[in-house]
DNA sequence: TTTACTTTTTGTCTTATTGACAAGAACTCT
DNA sequence: AGAGTTCTTGTCAATAAGACAAAAAGTAAA
């Protein structure tokens, strides 16, 4: 059942009684461990890749200089996913390949100024090259390694991220999503890498050969007559990634 | 990234800027297909039981007349969770044995009066033999087979409430709230026949063989020292449940 | 051209999990 | 005591997952 508006009417609807709406978002992306500024550059080695998070450090009160997710207010105008993709944008200039909702975190006391609810949702994204621009009421924007979060962040944002990365680790086992962070063609060894970089660091590789099998039994992926060119070695097929076919009703039905 | 409190003031608070913030619920029960008043009383039969969805009839506009979720505004001074709770009790008058967060609908168009978002919650309770009250805004409120809803229902709850049942049929098969409908100790052919009925009414049903060892296997039930008296045939171990170890971060942590 | 080397791909074996189905054990009722 | 029903154990086949070896296919260097 909805809001009645008669009743808004009477007890009339102020910032005391309102309760604001945020989405804050955890992207998600395979960076090199350290980038320099002089292999900037198109260097297609992804060895060095891993998984990173996108966070801003705040310039205002509360919590200033904390590192928090990037996110903002829900306009009346966009939906949610709207809103999502909009802080997206505005904070990686880039488009989600994947961008899907986490949970909606209302603690009474998540944020000092008052009563604010946020929607979270987690993205991912290709490597982008291009620097993130700093607004006024951000000082800095930086990756950071899954592995090497800062200590506190603001608000309740240790939670909505520990919570991300436990999703994106257990959906990645049975959902077809690893493909989002590669180029629409790519090899067996590159998808089995974007596999291993998503687990934890210390977690146990895929083995080469039980991994062709598992993935191609699943029907996910389906082979190209192309050949990776240029490598130093046996040129390894490239396949495309099928449109993941999910039972899941709020992925494939009408965004919400 | 929080809302900021100066922004506000500066743009004005107003309801046309303002987005409403809903809870509904998807009330779910294993209740007997047909139940006369002359046999309400305790008959411990859960032959007959099914899973079933309460829902409200509206007694105004929008969707005058239509079926909906139980649901309304949070209160600025509740949780999700304590609002979803609350909607529950009002609902029902019992407690929720299990109550999980389920999504967040947010389309721009789901509410005809104005920009509402609804934080969709499911819950699963004991079979109640109370009768459910209707206010001033619900002229009835009836139990639903899940196999036999209503065609058409208020907003975008007919999404949501087939959102919540694909949940709780996929959630079941890995996760341990199974015994959320049956008192603390039961046998293993209650719990079996509750897997049986949450799933579709044309599912495969459970072998008692193969069903007894992957529970027992698990470890989500103990058994005690007790059996069932008073049945007609062979007395059957009564089980208790373990307490679910689960890893998901938002269903052991503190609650958001 | 041959050799060394690396990566991709196929092969084989073991182990664990699941499902189908039969049969035994335990209790009640007649 | 015997019939009937339910609970419980046993067995076997099918499938999936994991460990490991080895062959195949290319590059680079001698």
């Amino acid at each position: 059942m909805e809001l009645e508006v008669g009743k808004i009417e009477k007890r009339g609807y102020n910032a005391q009684d309102g309760i604001s709406l945020t989405v804050d978002v955890v992207i998600f992306s395979l960076r090199p461990r350290y980038q320099h500024a002089w292999e900037a550059e198109n260097t297609d080695d992804r060895a060095n890749d891993e998984l990173q998070v996108l966070l801003v450090r705040r310039g205002r009160s509360p919590y200033m200089n904390y590192w928090a997710l990037p996110g903002g207010r829900v306009r009346s105008d966009e939906s949610l996913e709207e809103a999502a993709a909009r802080q997206l944008h505005e904070k990686t200039s880039v488009r989600a390949s994947y961008l899907e909702q986490l949970y909606t975190f209302g603690r009474k006391e998540r944020d000092p100024r008052g009563r604010t609810v946020s929607v979270a949702y987690y993205a991912l994204v290709r490597t982008d090259r291009q620097q993130v621009a700093a607004g006024d009421d951000i000082s800095e924007a930086r990756w950071f390694p899954a592995d090497e979060l800062p200590q506190e962040l603001a608000f309740d944002h240790a939670d909505i991220l520990e919570y991300a990365l436990w999703r994106l680790r257990n959906k990645v086992k049975y959902a077809n999503i690893a493909f989002q962070f590669l180029p629409p063609t790519f090899t067996l060894t590159q998808l089995r890498e974007v596999y291993d970089k998503i687990q934890a660091r210390n977690a146990k590789k895929e083995d080469p050969a039980n991994f062709k099998r598992k993935v191609e039994a699943s029907g996910v992926i389906v082979e190209t007559n192309e050949r990776l060119e240029g490598g130093r070695h046996r040129p390894p097929r490239l396949y495309r990634a099928v449109l993941p076919a999910t039972t899941d009703p709020v992925q494939r039905g009408p965004r919400s």
